[in-house]
DNA sequence: TTCCGACAGTGGGGTCGCAAT
DNA sequence: ATTGCGACCCCACTATCGGAA
């Protein structure tokens, strides 16, 4: 064993196992024992890179800074540690000659490695391991590594907002360590997701009491207050509150002055609807001149969770009790607008308020169970989101060839709807709501109708028709009908409809009449 | 034995900011 | 000034494993 001075080699040979099998169990025990030989300084560099992330985070290298292959090295020589520095090194160039200077930075660290390391880093760098095993099978080999109960090692990772430090921990001070982490104002946790339902009557079915919430069309948020000091956090626990000055006011006239609340930002009109996502999500981006952003396109949050309150946790109360202290806490235009049910007796009422919060111009609803739990980063399905699906019939034009699993396969469709002309305008590409069937299928009867294969696109004769689920219209400068599909996803083939059935770009247009392309 | 929850994989479009052209 | 690249917002869906029912 090496100890303090783990390589490099040991990593990818462990990547290439689990990547190997199909077994989560045995993928877990390979990365209990990779992780059992790792130092305790070691652990924090080890664990994320076997979890197919960087400690560091992205380091500004994607596949063009990689640039051309690299002449392996003969025999293995980098180590953990030093691939860590180099790493930490790259992520710090900044300013002119950057890019050639990280290039030159990731070619020295290539030269260095042998074939198998490169594959690996190339992995990493890119953040596509395709080894069957990320953060959450990463944690169940820690907790095996340790002897720690993995449900408290996954509350633990929650808790810190990441895998890190839960690593260090236990390699350091074992199972006990575990105990040390808190909910903290100040430090951001894991947020609680959704599933999806495809109808409030099913969500309320499945979930019996619970809270119909509208669903926001705007970025998720995490506000921490502690007395004047507040800090905003995204769902990736990226720190936003030098972006979002009202919403750091809005908490601060708040009364309780320690807090933690969930919810969302959105711009919103004069008349109080929802602008639309590009609006909001261009505004969160913006950092550079955010007096003037926040003038041209002011945001509200709203609230719809709190998890701590003057030093109390709350994530164990089931959500009814949460709810009444978030009520305390913000007052209503901060809340946001919901609706009780008592069970599937009342999904009439449910699917009313989901029809009165369209008509205010929301995405959907969000059904929550009223016992659950706020289990932060695990998709508990004690949250169910229901938004309305629309479906096009569309003609396809040309299809990529797919990677990875689908390597092989044609994959990813472009999508046209006709024109005034007779011909086709495309609207964007899918390559979502395939099965294994329909991928096989597609590729051999869109082989059928190739025109070209430039290697990547495989052009075909615009006959196949498909029909096509989309949550919404958005403009596009990207496409010439000057929009594009939300979240395009294949529904069927629809081989009893030619190409002249398809739908037309102006009814398109027409059925997204608040779209101005 | 069957069912179902959790996970990873496969990428989509838009926007911003920075560096290069 | 414009373009290209990377990061990070939003996200749907399928396949698979393995524990629950």
């Amino acid at each position: 064993m090496h100890h303090g001075c783990m390589l490099l080699s040991r990593l990818a040979d462990v990547s290439r196992e689990v990547a190997a099998t199909s077994a989560r169990s045995r993928k877990i025990a390979l990365l209990a024992e990779l992780f059992r030989e790792a130092e305790a300084d070691e652990a924090p560099i080890v664990i994320p890179y076997l979890a197919g992330r960087l400690p560091q985070g992205r380091l500004g290298v994607g596949w063009k800074t990689l640039g051309r292959p690299v002449a392996p090295a003969a025999a293995p020589a980098l180590t953990v540690r030093g691939t860590d520095a180099l790493l930490t090194a790259l992520g710090s160039v900044s300013g002119p000659g950057s890019q050639a200077e990280r290039a030159r930075l990731v070619g020295e660290l290539m030269g260095a490695a042998t074939a198998e390391e490169q594959h690996f880093l190339l992995g990493l760098l890119t953040g596509e391991v395709r080894q069957g095993a990320l953060d959450a099978v990463a944690v169940e080999g820690l907790a095996q590594a340790t002897g720690a109960p993995p449900a408290e090692v996954r509350r633990a990772v929650m808790l810190a907002g990441s895998l890190q430090p839960v690593a260090r921990a236990l390699l350091a001070d074992g199972p006990p360590s575990l105990k040390t982490f808190r909910l903290t104002v100040g430090r951001p946790v894991l947020p609680m997701l959704a599933h999806s339902a495809s109808s409030v009557t099913e969500a309320v079915g499945k979930l019996g009491a619970c809270a119909v919430e509208e669903k926001l069309d705007g970025i998720r948020v995490q506000v921490h207050r502690d007395g004047d000091d507040v800090r905003l956090y995204t769902r990736t626990l990226d720190d936003i509150t030098d972006r979002l000055p009202e919403v750091t006011s809005a908490a601060r006239e708040l009364t309780e002055r320690r807090f933690v609340l969930d919810g969302e930002v959105i711009a919103l009109g004069e008349d109080g609807r929802p602008r639309s996502f590009q609006e909001t999500a261009g505004r969160v981006g913006s950092r550079v001149d955010v007096t003037a952003a926040a003038e041209a396109v002011p945001v509200s949050p709203v609230f719809f969770d709190v998890l701590s309150v003057d030093d109390r946790d709350l994530l164990d109360l089931p959500f009814a009790e949460r709810h009444a202290e978030l009520a305390r806490l913000v007052p209503e235009p901060m809340r946001v607008r919901r609706t009780v049910v008592t069970g599937p007796q009342d999904a009439t009422a449910a699917e009313e308020f989901l029809a009165e919060t369209l008509l205010r111009g929301h995405e959907g609803v969000v059904v929550k169970s009223l016992d659950a739990p706020y289990s932060a980063g695990r998709r508990g399905a004690s949250w169910l989101k229901v938004k309305p699906v629309h479906t096009l019939d569309l003609v396809v034009l040309a299809a990529e060839w797919g990677h990875g699993r689908r390597t092989g396969k044609l994959s990813n469709l472009h999508l046209g709807a006709r024109t005034a002309d007779g011909g086709f305008a495309m609207l964007g590409k899918t390559f979502k709501g395939m099965t294994d069937a329909m991928l096989t299928w597609q590729t051999g009867h869109l082989k059928s109708l190739a025109e070209r294969d430039d290697g990547h696109v495989v052009t075909v004769r615009p006959e196949l028709v498909v029909e096509i689920a989309y949550d919404g219209l958005q403009r596009s400068t990207r496409y010439p009908a000057g929009v594009t599909l939300r979240f395009a996803r294949v529904v069927r083939y629809r081989q009893d409809k030619r190409p002249e059935e398809a739908d037309t770009v102006q009814t398109l247009l027409a059925a997204h009449p608040e779209v101005h392309p």
